[in-house]
DNA sequence: TATTTTTACCAAAGCGCTTTGAACGCCTAA
DNA sequence: TTAGGCGTTCAAAGCGCTTTGGTAAAAATA
């Protein structure tokens, strides 16, 4: 059933059954009752490209994922886009994905922007000077970047965590505790997040006055696997560090495999502190002993983003959203005074 | 710019434009190669909707994930469609997605189908008896399953890998080590997948003769945590198992902490088989064991699963899919015969 | 050379909606 | 009594494409 018919069906012209089901002020409420009743009997929607080709508006969002085919996809992601789901659909928006794959990642949005596929995009990943800012403001279209793209704080609109706090903090927390030789397992340090974590971890190591040692230091995957090789790599080196900072709760499994292997003690041999986006499989206070975490919600962020993206697109001449949420450091078993 | 303002520039009508661009035969070869050149010059991308529209195709696949809010997102989801994406792509399909969230699944369906936003649908994580089927027969859009719902095998389109024989020779394997008492953690078991893993385990045990004990079994949540808990639990009954089958890589973590937790040697102690989705930051060859798994990439299967959905949009008369996918059982160093 | 077929193009209709501009009836103010 | 204003409704245009049903010109056939 189209509008067409619905109307014929009402006795009245589709221009005024279109304006009594989008809520304009020039149908009578008794008229507005009876195609609201009828639309619903007989399970009327609206055809989405007709309105959107009528509107220009897409009333979608893209998502793209980065094609970067040595990065495995991210198991983050769905959370964060869970999180988005309920604003748009509230908004009537829908998400548009398009995740790894051959395609350069800077057509897919030459695609979503210039068919009028997307009214807006989300960019994710964003790496140090991460060439898509460029595209996306060549190409004239609301976007929203989760993260930052190095220095460069303006310009784009950007919801971000305080991973140079989260990590300046951390460290800190662990030189109070004692400990002179702290590692650093992180994520790849194009990642502006990763980057961003380790300048936080070492001002707080230079404002203590200790070394900063690339050798308890490694850049790489997220992985189980990887945390647990450079996990154990750095406890084996002859200095050894009493403490070790992980960028991804998916880094601790291997982490603690390496740690338990040795015959090591979390929190007594070896302090831990890992970066915790809240995922459901992964629990950072249920481990044993918990651990402790700078936390940050990956999941408020999406929803967050859909926010301020939607924002954008309703009013452009708005200020351009700059969002720094801090990150909390929980403390938990995993950390303790180094052993004398 | 637009077919028309195109059309404009080269002296040809928006009819024999479109033909050029779609590759109709009505269109003379120098024609045709003069359109193609001043349309990629100038950027030329037909506008989605105003396509869609004149169609009737949208040209878009929808997913969506559960709304069950017991119930993390799945991370394995990313990969699923990540395999997905380079086929859609290659049709000029787009996916569209809605992740969790308080709508009603089955509503965001109709959404979907009514409104024409999507040609098909991909069907996740169906349960037994999965209202979902009857809702989409009811829309007539086309879907297709990834998985099956319950002893249902007709009359719909599913792709599924073999859940029940995986586990059936999974818990063969370790009977003919000479495991009596082998401990079973499993997924959800509303969940179809996890339902066929339970009866191919029993299936075996059945066949040789052993028990099934309810006390050694569990079904709940795929994460690192429950992982913990249940094989702590398993391996501290009075009996102890001297196998454990895992649902998910997910799970393995947990249940290496907890075997590690007890001082117990995985292969010599406690002999450990888990399914294996071919998730990159948890990989089973390099555990220290390694891990005997039973695998299946779950990023092919959603490619396939994008094949399949495709064909049903553009034959809708062919014959109804229906792919059973063997998985493999690769025997590492996590597996061996039990010590007497 | 006359006729049919083929080739290469075009005008116009239509997809299902929104929106502009106009009309109609009824009420109020002059 | 008439002009203006307001509340409701409608006809028609338009969004940017595809597709149907043509028509000329060129090529093939008789």
């Amino acid at each position: 059933m189209n509008l067409k018919e619905l109307a014929a069906h009402l006795n009245l012209s589709p221009t005024t059954v279109s304006r009594a089901l989008n809520g304009y002020p020039e149908v009578s409420e008794e008229t507005r009752k009876r195609v609201d009743e009828e639309a619903r009997r007989f399970g009327y929607r609206p055809n989405t490209h007709a309105r959107r080709l009528a509107t220009g508006r897409a009333h979608a969002i893209g998502y793209v994922l980065p094609a970067d085919k040595s990065l495995m996809i991210d198991p983050l992601f769905s959370d964060f886009v869970a999180g988005a789901t309920d604003v748009y659909a509230a908004h009537g928006f829908d998400v548009m994905l398009h995740a790894g794959g051959q395609e350069e990642e800077t057509s897919v949005y030459q695609r979503y922007a210039q068919g009028g596929t997307v009214d807006g995009v989300v960019v994710l990943g964003p790496r140090l000077g991460d060439p898509r800012i460029d595209v996306l403001n060549g190409l004239k279209i609301p976007y929203v970047v989760h993260g930052r793209v190095g220095a460069l704080e303006g310009g784009y609109a950007w919801l971000d965590i305080d991973n140079y706090g989260a990590f300046h903090r951390a460290t800190k927390l662990l030189v109070d505790l004692g400990h002179q030789r702290i590692g650093l397992i992180n994520g790849y340090e194009d990642f502006n997040y990763a980057n961003e974590r380790r300048r936080g971890y070492e001002k707080a190591l230079n404002e203590r006055g200790l070394k900063i040692d690339p050798l308890v230091m490694s850049s790489g995957m997220m992985t189980e696997e990887n945390g647990f090789q450079q996990t154990k790599r750095i406890l084996q080196l002859a200095n050894r560090p009493t403490a070790l900072i992980l960028g991804s709760m998916l880094l601790v499994a291997g982490a603690m495999r390496a740690i338990n292997e040795m015959r090591l003690v979390i929190g007594r041999d070896v302090s831990l502190i890992a970066h915790d986006d809240g995922l459901a499989f992964l629990n950072a206070s249920s481990l044993v002993p918990s651990l402790t975490t700078t936390s940050s919600s990956i999941r408020l962020a999406g929803a967050r983003v859909a926010e301020l993206i939607l924002g954008i697109i309703t009013d452009p001449k708005a200020e351009q959203p700059h969002e720094l949420w801090p990150v909390d450091l929980i403390v938990r078993g995993s950390t303790g005074p180094v052993m004398p």
